[in-house]
DNA sequence: CAGTGGTCTAGACCACTCC
DNA sequence: GAGTGGTCTAGACCACTGG
């Protein structure tokens, strides 16, 4: 008997080796089925999954072609930095220090989708692998869309695991930029302490409820640091 | 007739609501399936595909549960330079600067899985939006996985273009870090401009061909650049 | 209209793992 | 041993789309 997976490793030497060149049709679902002696519903198992992936473009009518530019994609499994930092070895950290309501700037604003002038809940938190500061964390909450954040106590709550446990966000975008010491927020300088040339990895992540901007939070990373992905 | 699309839905919405609750077990496939008057098949469908993306912990004979801490995971489709350059609305421009036999860094030669003291290719290029230099590159190629590259014609194709097309890359990763321009290749200090205080984002992908490691690339950003993905 | 993939079904057997 | 998910099958019908 055939798996599914064994069709799928079929179908990738196939491709790999050529006999299937890219941008080509391969054989419809019929006659696989028929040559490797399985279920139709076997062969459609093994190239589903296949398609997800985007090696194959599958297209009703017209047939399954080998994709010419397979997605160059890389996905980060991005935990919580609570489990990046005990991953290493060390010793989970956090003290928050600082918080209130403050008008956010313009770029803020608009990605929050507040009105200008409006004031969102602002954190300053920092983490700690075995005491020396990991990670800066700058975030703001839209107060529309999380109400009880202002009351949420954060001492030992960091304010992104307290909103993912209050609110249900499921989608988000993720920018990673670099800069310098000298354009950090004041508590991060601190923090990281004074070496104004030093450069910093930021992430900046903005998370959604559906169609309501709920977060934006900055993380700022110390020189050596590195963010990795699978590609 | 229930979709395995629509008990997918009806899954999402008793988990977001708590009905079932995180690291909680649902009920049984059958069970399921009598209730949603469906094959258990469908119900099979819904809830693979749902733990395929880590929301859902599935053992035999233990039961489907709801995952605790669903992956935090980001995808970042990144596409060649030249598109995204192009992307911009600019003009894609691209040189070759230098390239030669040498024996790589220390952290090269293990990535790239050489012998202590044997040369790989080496290639420094440079790729332009309208042109301004936007993206300096350094790469290195074990020249056991593609004995061809130190004859491949780069004056108008990129390295990673060359690979792409003659090797079979199939998986790798990627690293990204901030330096700044103090630290930097000679001619990636050139092309940015001295400027030795400028934090810059370092993109280091490795790509692997099956069980060989096939090049190592360095990417240099300048200050401003950021890369975006989606959560 | 006809050919292709997309999906559902009912039933069956297997694979794993807890008790 | 028994309960759960994992998979295969044969058949059916549907949905989309190119000629």
């Amino acid at each position: 008997m055939m798996t599914w997976q064994a069709v799928q490793s079929e179908v990738l030497t196939r491709i790999r080796t050529g006999q299937w060149p890219a941008g080509g049709l391969i054989p419809t679902e019929t006659t696989l089925a028929t040559e490797f002696g399985c279920a139709r519903a076997t062969i459609n198992r093994a190239l589903t999954s296949l398609a997800e992936s985007g090696l194959l473009e599958r297209r009703r009518k017209v047939g399954t072609r080998v994709a010419e530019h397979p997605p160059q994609q890389s996905t980060m499994t991005k935990v919580f930095i609570r489990g990046e930092i005990e991953a290493r070895g060390a010793v989970y950290g956090y003290r928050l220090v600082g918080r209130g309501l403050a008008v956010p700037t313009e770029q803020v604003t608009r990605q929050l989708i507040l009105d200008r002038g409006q004031p969102a809940d602002e954190a300053q938190v920092i983490y700690f692998a075995d005491d020396t500061p990991y990670c800066c964390e700058l975030s703001w909450v839209n107060p529309e869309a999380a109400p009880d954040f202002a009351l949420a106590d954060l001492t030992d709550t960091s304010p992104h695991e307290w909103l993912s446990s209050h609110v249900a966000l499921n989608h988000g975008t993720m920018s990673i930029s670099a800069t310098n010491t000298a354009d950090l927020p004041e508590f991060v300088g601190e923090a990281f302490g004074v070496d104004p040339g030093a450069p910093v990895l930021v992430v900046e992540r903005t998370h959604w409820a559906n169609a309501v901007a709920v977060t934006v939070a900055r993380q700022y990373f110390r020189e050596g640091y590195a963010l990795s992905s699978t590609i």
